[in-house]
DNA sequence: ATGGGTGCAAATCCTTTGCACTCGG
DNA sequence: CCGAGTGCAAAGGATTTGCACCCAT
């Protein structure tokens, strides 16, 4: 499912507003950076898209306090794919903001995240923990292995 | 399935001498608390495991520089579980040392890691990673909710 | 006005690295 | 012996925090 940049950055305002927390073009930039990539940015690449949209550019510790609003609000999810840093994606499944439970292929040699979704996967999953008396919230799967443009461009690269 | 402490070891001192490197009782000291623990410990509680033991501590540069070698071999796991370290644990999915795919379910309150694995999910993961061209290599599948002992002490706790 | 937000820089946390010294093979 | 291993401390990268100043409400 796509999500709407231009909503979900509305949905932020609101969350702000409601909350009496002040509606600062900082917020809103690092919001839409996120909102409006489609992919799965780092702190880092936040920082960058922000400063080469017309705003000028935002501290890191604004950043990252801004990331800690749109993750407790449920707008954004965050990752953490093992690389030494966090990734930041749109949308969530668990906040009420919308969008769906999905899982990450990560793939080893050029990093790309391809996503996909299945709730007989998801079924499973929860069905498994409770076998062991552990009550499930949430869960994360990433799949690490090579992607359809890497399996082409070097057909016999074992995957990391 | 339990893997063998004691025979764990022995594979990692034949690794050592396969690759013409130094078994020096640091290795071994760092080798056996993480067989031996059982547990998904982190370099702090290595170094810990293993300055608590007969032998002196160890430097931190040694322990890490000891993990790499223990990950390399396949001996030894690495997790992230988003803590922001990370875990170590005996055995690999991976590598020739043993061990089979097993998922990780992580307490949100007490942090305790309870395990489980299951063929059919294993197969499905690996299905609908190739439902959209990707090339599974490995996975990791973790989770976050409520182990058995904390849904107990604290019924209504809702997993973070 | 005014309380919170922001930026900068200093501080943390985990992990890695440089280097002189020590030890296993 | 000798090259690799070790410890210490300094360096690194991501993230957090303290504090004086600034801006939404």
């Amino acid at each position: 499912m796509k999500v709407d940049g231009g909503q979900l950055l509305e949905t932020f305002r609101r969350y702000l507003r409601d909350h009496s927390l002040p509606v600062t073009h900082q917020r809103l930039a690092v919001a839409e950076a996120i909102f409006f990539s489609g992919d799965h940015l780092s702190a880092e690449d936040i920082a960058g898209q922000v400063a080469k949209g017309g705003a000028g550019p935002v501290g890191t510790a604004t950043v990252y306090r801004t990331l800690e609003l749109l993750v407790g609000s449920g707008l954004v999810t965050e990752h953490d794919f093992g690389e030494g840093f966090k990734r930041y994606e749109p949308g969530s499944s668990g906040g009420e903001g919308g969008g769906q439970p999905h899982e990450h292929c990560i793939c080893s040699s050029c990093g790309a995240v391809t996503e996909f979704s299945n709730d007989r996967l998801e079924r499973m999953i929860a069905l498994l923990a409770e076998e062991v008396a552990f009550r499930p919230h949430h869960h994360r799967l990433e799949i690490y292995g090579l992607c359809r443009r890497c399996q082409q461009s070097n057909p016999l690269a074992r995957a990391r």
